[in-house]
RNA sequence: GGCCCGUUGGUCAAGGGGUUAAGACACGGCCCUUUCACGGCUGAGACAAGGGUUCGAUUCCCUUACGGGUCACCA
């Protein structure tokens, strides 16, 4: 059974880059049925956030990454929370300290800021591994202030990622890392370790930020005798000045980003393919929803190299998700932003949804395309004059002229789209104009704008008989004032 | 600086000893169309550099360059 977590500390809000981390623990572990646990590791307690841990649930909760386990739902693991979890870390530094992997360290920190090796790196000189028991229980007793260190033995650690491959790391690059803080809590990496085991998880997945520290973690295991997990690596992600993805570099959070009109779906399809692909002859279709990309997601295909965060092809993305919504869906959505700008009666909110469905990037995109329909902006009669369309305000007029006569004989009922369009060609003919010649005009006439979700005839029959009628008058007007 | 990792078009990326080195976004052009958009077609654009190994390297090895990560009582 794969168990995976996704351990963020609640130390403000959600990236993309965390979101990344979040997913693929999450296709990992549904790939094989297995459980995705969400865990807070709060052990600094300096670095909280108020509000933190708020903005990670509804993340998750947005994008639909359900947690089977973690804060509020529970589990058999719990609790979820590591502050809650204080009394679970001094028995097993205790029993390093029993086995001679670790030892406490009484060193202030104006000591260890004095220390300094040959190249002017600090590292712990072991100054306390040495003391005599009876003094360190003496201090002890004596309420002195005290941590728990790691002993680092020498040799090397090798450890292989699923990602990264076989890495091997001198353990002198290593300091005697703090497992026990003087305030009681773990540090994170001794946290992790612990808990992980305790949660059986069975695959480590996070930022290639911990590929170097990992070395100290299978040493931690090895020493308390435990199961190792997989470890799975990711690449980092990117700023396209090619720094690293962070709160500090004013990355966008995800609940900004859906602010902003991006589909938690969208979002969840880019975040899967910064870093990874399906391979192969898979490697063409883009489009996945969450529940598809369970299916293929691959953990063997994670590149090893870093990528950058490109907004421009999350638009295209979202508006590929918005098409792909069901159009009561969509409608839904958009209505709220049509209400906005269309307060005229009558006129079909659900039908200006479908027109603007599939040309939109963002949903909120729908209320500017159809800013005419309650009043036609101020334009200038340059607006009728269009190359391609081979008008100019003489043809204009000549086409309004025409398109007015023809109208005029459809009654209300029968004002539909097809037979005004049938109409407006058939009066073009008549007046020897091209379809272009009479549609450019009327499109103009009716909504003041050079482009809109819809053709000529198409706004007619939306706007209605009365105010279409007016309109074309209304141009016409305009044109013969500019003439005269 | 030490150590670790990486480098295929502007971006995301497939591929991997012999290929015309996929595809997507963005960009240019064309077509379709009542405009724009959509859709279709098409164009330009890449294996960081140098050495090896090999009959043959973008692919394997080494070096260099560049980029990133990491060296806390932060996570």
């Amino acid at each position: 059974m794969v168990r995976s977590r996704f351990a963020p500390s609640p130390t403000g809000y959600m990236t993309i880059g965390n979101l990344r981390s979040a997913l693929y623990e999450y296709l990992i572990a549904k790939r094989d049925g297995g459980v995705f646990i969400l865990r807070l590791e709060d052990t600094d307690q300096a670095r909280y956030v108020e509000g933190a841990a708020e903005a990670i649930f509804e993340t998750l909760r947005a994008t639909g990454l359900h947690f089977d386990e973690g804060p509020g739902v529970g589990g058999d693991y719990g609790p979820y929370i590591q502050s809650e979890r204080k009394d679970s870390y001094l028995p097993p530094a205790l029993q390093l300290v029993a086995n001679g992997k670790a030892y406490y360290c009484f060193c202030e920190k104006d000591r260890l800021d004095t220390l300094a090796d040959e190249r002017g790196l600090k590292k712990y000189d072991r100054h306390c591994l040495q003391l005599p028991p009876e003094e360190i229980k003496s201090r002890i007793d004596s309420g002195a202030a005290y941590v728990i260190r790691q002993l680092i033995p020498d040799g090397a650690t090798t450890f292989n990622d699923q990602v990264f491959g076989t890495i091997t790391i001198d353990n002198a690059e290593m300091e005697d890392q703090i497992l026990l803080k003087s305030d009681g809590m773990p540090t994170y990496n001794f946290a992790n370790v612990i808990d992980d085991n305790a949660m059986a998880i069975t695959h480590v997945v996070r930022g290639s930020e911990y590929l170097t520290s990992t070395p100290k973690y299978v040493l931690l295991y090895e020493a308390l005798g435990w199961p190792m997990p997989l470890f799975v690596h990711l690449p980092l992600l990117q700023n396209p000045d090619g720094t690293k993805i962070s709160k500090r570099h004013g990355a966008k959070s995800i609940v900004e980003l859906i602010a902003d009109g991006y589909l938690p779906e969208a979002i969840i399809n880019y975040a899967a393919f910064l870093g990874w692909s399906p391979g192969g002859d898979h490697a063409t279709r883009e489009i996945f929803a969450l529940d598809e990309l369970i299916k293929i997601f691959d953990a063997a295909q994670i590149s090893r190299s870093p990528s950058t965060f490109d907004e421009t092809k999350l638009k295209w993305m979202n508006a590929e998700h918005i098409k792909a919504l069901p159009p009561e869906k969509y409608a839904a959505l958009a209505l709220p932003h049509l209400r906005q700008v269309v307060k005229t009666p009558n006129i079909d909110l659900t039908e200006l949804a479908r027109i603007t469905q599939s040309r939109v990037t963002f949903i909120s995109d729908c209320a500017e395309m159809v800013d005419f329909i309650d009043a036609i902006p101020p334009y200038d009669i340059d607006l009728y004059t269009h190359k391609k369309m081979k008008t100019d305000a003489a043809i204009a007029v000549q086409g309004l002229q025409a398109a007015q006569a023809a109208f005029q004989q459809i009654p209300a009922e029968n004002w539909t789209h097809e037979t005004l369009h049938a109409a407006a060609t058939q009066a073009a003919e008549a007046a020897s104009l091209k379809n272009g010649q009479i549609l450019w005009p009327i499109r103009t006439a009716l909504s003041g704008k050079p482009t809109t979700p819809c053709g000529a005839t198409e706004i007619a029959a939306l706007l209605g008989r009365d105010k279409t009628l007016q309109r074309l008058e209304a141009g016409l007007a305009l044109l013969a004032a500019a003439q005269g």
